[in-house]
DNA sequence: AAAAGTAAACTACTCGGTGCAGTTTACCGA
DNA sequence: TCGGTAAACTGCACCGAGTAGTTTACTTTT
């Protein structure tokens, strides 16, 4: 075996690959199994060999893709650091997350066909087990050092994340708007921190 | 003419509101035409009638829904009173309009397909005229009154809109969840007005 | 030689859209 | 109020294109 996979492998990859692309463009509803199986440059009837149907191919497209972000934004709570800088640490690396390029693609396959049926959306995400999001862990550890009001670390995150996504993911997804610059990050990032904890410090 | 519209008008208005659940519930490429003259108990070839084609009869549910929301969030500047008082009316009347069945319908209905093709997003928000928002305008005159911070006003509209979006929109798009009570929605209007004028209040 | 890949044809659909013959409705002059 | 005409509606068959998925007969990898 040379440098790398064997070819059959080789072969599965091909046809992740240009499956994620083809629902990326196209949707689940218009992506084609033929079109697909060319952009693979792959027989159709090696596609099906590999993925039995196309729901299932869709499945492991998403699960893939889901997978390689299980990591999400890990930020462990520290009583020795500061509220500002623990919390501007989180929204970079959550402002890295949003701009990089495989999770707008994930976003942009997976929440087309979330908006139609939630319920897809709900099962989808119970299956892949929901990692509970590493900021709303911080959170509830902060409020219980006492540095923190007491509040709903749920509803807190929500509204942290969603300052965060109102300029650097949904702009970007629906209306293909820039990407926010590292100087634009850093003002969203400071902006987020000092509103959450404006709100919330004790 | 007395109350009720000629058949042929209501014809068309049963066309347009089975359309309008038939794009709802399964997405401009999973709608079907055959199925859609049947929900609306009209022949199909009425339907044609009417609407040469798919794609005007998706424009025409799109553009009328638009435009049952062509006043959007009407906020006027007013230099006597608080801006707490303001925003906060502003915010709740945001909140109303989220609520609203009818504006749900419309974002999924094009949120779908605007997520597969931004150039399709910005070229209908253009044809619709970008009506500024409110909440922009109300920000500009309170900056030129002195009574904000000098900002990009409308970055500071996204992130407060971001507020309230985190939590009375996105989740009941994607997730199905309940959309907020009215105490709950207070909570979120206090919230967004605190947050936001901590940042920017002179 | 076994396992996997290939091209192309094939099945059994569904879909957007059209044509058409016959029926219903709206309307207008008498 | 009546009768006739034009326009609109109906149902159905039909077209061409495209779909997911299968089968076949043949070639390449391992």
């Amino acid at each position: 075996m040379d440098k790398s996979l064997t070819l059959t492998e080789q072969k599965r990859l091909d046809i992740l690959a240009a499956a994620q692309e083809e629902f990326k463009e196209k949707g689940f509803l218009g992506a084609s199994m033929d079109s697909l199986a060319k952009r693979a440059e792959v027989s159709k009837r090696t596609v099906y060999n590999h993925f039995p149907s196309k729901d299932i191919l869709f499945h492991n497209i998403v699960k893939e893709l889901c997978d390689s972000f299980s990591q999400a934004v890990n930020i462990e709570y520290q009583s020795d650091k500061s509220l500002e800088e623990q919390l501007h640490v989180a929204a970079m690396s959550e402002l890295q997350l949003l701009g990089s390029e495989c999770f707008c693609d994930l976003n942009r396959i997976t929440l087309a066909e979330f908006i139609r049926s939630p319920e897809l959306a709900s099962s989808t995400l119970d299956h892949l087990g929901q990692q509970k999001d590493g900021l709303h862990v911080w959170i509830e550890d902060a409020i219980n050092d006492g540095r923190l009001k007491t509040v709903d670390a749920d509803y807190a995150t929500q509204q942290f994340l969603g300052l965060i996504k109102a300029a650097a993911f949904w702009p970007q997804l629906l209306m293909n708007q820039d990407f926010p610059s590292v100087e634009q990050q850093q003002t969203i990032a400071d902006d987020a921190v000092f509103m959450f904890l404006a709100r919330y410090k004790i």
